[in-house]
RNA sequence: GCGCCCGUAGCUCAGUCGGAUAGAGCAUCUGCCUUCUAAGCAGACGGCCCGGGGUUCGAAUCCCUGCGGGCGCGCCA
């Protein structure tokens, strides 16, 4: 049990005695310093008003009230202006130990989402060209945001929207000839807006080898749609396969050309206009996305007669919420922020809550090898694949360094610093961690002090786990479940590597303070061997959410 | 011009549904390996939380405003 679950369990029997309702604004939590304490908690502050007393009064009532019934409270004090500080006694933290090891892979897991079906939809790069190493920033995301709801209790599906409908198509089938016709000899201008990357020469000359007559026997439009088709499918191909390089896995891939083909689009206009949500003007058919907050009502079919994308996306997200999603999180880059008022609007206009969306914005990732900028451009093809950064640094620490930041702000990625064996690249002082108590568990065995003897709960000799260590480590192992579910409702897997990273540190502190083979007992040598076993435990949960693998030897 | 995001230690960044003396890593300096993995640990140094107003018992956090940086503003996708 979680030290503030079991503080507020106290706290709302003594109000709820006073005849006092619990205020909204109750906050239980560590406080940052920690002298204060293990659990803070400013009840008598907020509840002072409607109690008609002091903070401070209040506080001092509640204090010894706690106390009498507390059987797991070390101390309750007053302090500051009508702060309530708690302090645990060891047992409480002891307990841990017990509670991590007969949890194993499970402990950390909560009930935020209470089994609410969510999908995650996550990289969608066009298929026009390899995933460079912004997409694998949103594959890292979208990949962990997926392991960390399911261990919320969310019921999570995962997708790849597939966007092969459209102008771009056209323009990848385009370039896919025109480097044809060159290999071919002939002398032909390459299209302005075509795609230039190496890549295409590439596909082009295999497009070949395979059909030599692909020129000759079919009319240019003919050969463009086949162009199209092998370049489709040829890069999709290699987008699955960086994509399991890189470890992460989408259940569906959704065509945007099956919705279109299927008529779907048009349905969805047509329930728009019978709800008059949507209008004729200047040759064009528009959405009133203004109804909902946006900032002008927008395009849905040109005066050209073409669907923009936004009609196609507006009909994919109906159809999610058709299969039954009652949430959609959508992993987009930072450069599409524009783009959220009207699918915001647009989810309103399908009857849903806005809330219903959600979408986690991925921000640039700046290439850097020691130090110095990589110059990169998409339209120049110069651009760095994520393959090639897997293949450097491995995807361990490209995994690791992606979620250390907050997602929606900026993220250097050196590329000499992430293949470093140093503090510098945190990913190694965390698997470390669990590579060192390894160790220690591989020692134990050759002596005999197995641990499946000792993990029956014996709550005596972790009452030797007494030192101040020892009650760092045991409050940083209980504090994951916080680590999950601020993620969780944040959306943010950089909690979880934070938390990882003090977990590490406190087992680090541990490890070369105290003895854990050599220490004075038979009893100390187990129960520290238990801790550590719990400590490695938890490395192994936490980084499994982020997707890194936790080594037993380094 | 309008909108969104950002501005915290020399550097890279946490902390932002308001809470007590603002944190971590790197870098720099000082110590710690005949003993369980030194890819480690301990300590020191380092701050007008961009500036200015406001809200209140209390602001890095909320509001207004100025400055500085990034991104987006299409009948593109």
């Amino acid at each position: 049990m979680r030290a503030e679950d079991y503080i507020e369990g106290l706290l709302r029997d003594i109000l709820q005695e006073k005849g006092l309702q619990w205020p909204d604004k109750t906050v239980i939590e560590p406080p940052r310093d920690k002298r204060f304490g293990d659990v803070a908690c400013n009840v008598a502050l907020v509840a002072a008003g409607q109690a008609k007393r002091k903070p401070r009064e209040l506080a001092d009532e509640i204090c010894t009230l706690a106390m009498e019934r507390g059987d797991l409270l070390d101390k309750v004090e007053t302090a500051g202006p009508g702060f309530l500080n708690f302090t645990l006694t060891p047992l409480f933290w002891q307990r841990t130990v017990n509670q991590v090891l007969e949890q194993g892979d499970a402990y950390g897991k909560c009930d935020v989402g209470k089994g609410r079906r969510v999908q995650i939809e996550y990289v969608s790069a066009n298929p026009t060209g390899p995933l460079h190493v912004g997409h694998g920033r949103g594959a890292a995301i979208g990949d962990s945001l997926t392991r960390i709801l399911r261990t919320a209790n969310y019921d999570v599906a995962t997708e790849y929207y597939i966007n092969d409908a459209g102008r771009q198509m056209l323009l990848l089938g385009m370039s896919v000839l025109a480097r044809c016709k060159q290999q071919s000899g002939q002398d032909i201008p390459f299209p302005e807006d075509g795609y230039k990357g190496d890549y295409i020469g590439d596909i082009a000359a295999a497009l070949l080898r395979e059909r030599p007559d692909l020129l000759k026997a079919n009319s240019d439009e003919e050969a463009e749609r086949i162009c199209q088709e092998y370049a489709v499918a040829d890069i999709s191909a290699g987008i699955r396969a960086d994509l399991d390089a890189f470890r992460v896995e989408h259940e569906v891939w959704f065509s945007e050309k099956s919705l279109v083909d299927a008529g779907a689009v048009e349905k969805t206009l047509e329930g728009l206009k019978k709800r008059g949500l949507a209008y004729d003007k200047d040759d064009a058919f528009w959405f009133k996305s203004t109804e909902f907050g946006d900032d002008k009502d927008r395009v849905l079919r040109k005066s050209t007669g073409y669907l923009t994308y936004l009609a196609s996306d507006i009909t994919y997200h109906e159809n999610k919420y058709d299969r039954g999603f009652s949430l959609v999180v959508d992993v987009w880059g930072a450069d599409h922020h524009g783009y959220i008022p009207r699918m915001k609007a647009a989810v309103q206009a399908l009857g849903r809550d806005p809330e219903d969306l959600q979408v986690v914005l991925v921000q640039l990732v700046n290439l850097l090898r020691g130090g110095e900028p990589v110059a990169m451009s998409t339209r120049a093809g110069t651009f760095v694949t994520l393959q090639e950064v897997v293949d450097e640094v491995g995807a361990d620490a490209a995994r690791f360094l992606f979620l250390s930041r907050r997602s929606d702000s900026p993220l250097d990625f050196d590329l000499e610093v992430a293949k470093q064996q140093t503090m510098e690249n945190p990913v190694y002082y965390v698997q470390y961690a669990h590579a060192r108590i390894c160790s220690l568990m591989r020692k134990a065995a050759e002596r005999d002090l197995s641990l499946e003897e000792n993990a029956r709960g014996d709550n005596g000799i972790l009452g030797r786990l007494d030192s101040e260590e020892d009650m760092l480590l045991l409050k940083q192992i209980a504090r994951f479940s916080d680590a999950v579910d601020g993620a969780a409702r944040g959306l943010s897997p950089h909690i979880v590597s934070y938390y990882l990273q003090e977990l590490a540190g406190a087992v680090h502190r541990y490890y070369t303070v105290h003895q854990v083979l050599a220490a004075s007992d038979g009893d100390v040598i187990r129960a520290r061997l238990l801790l550590m076993s719990a400590a490695a435990q938890v490395v192994r949960n936490g980084l499994a959410l982020l997707g890194v693998n936790a080594p037993e030897s380094m």
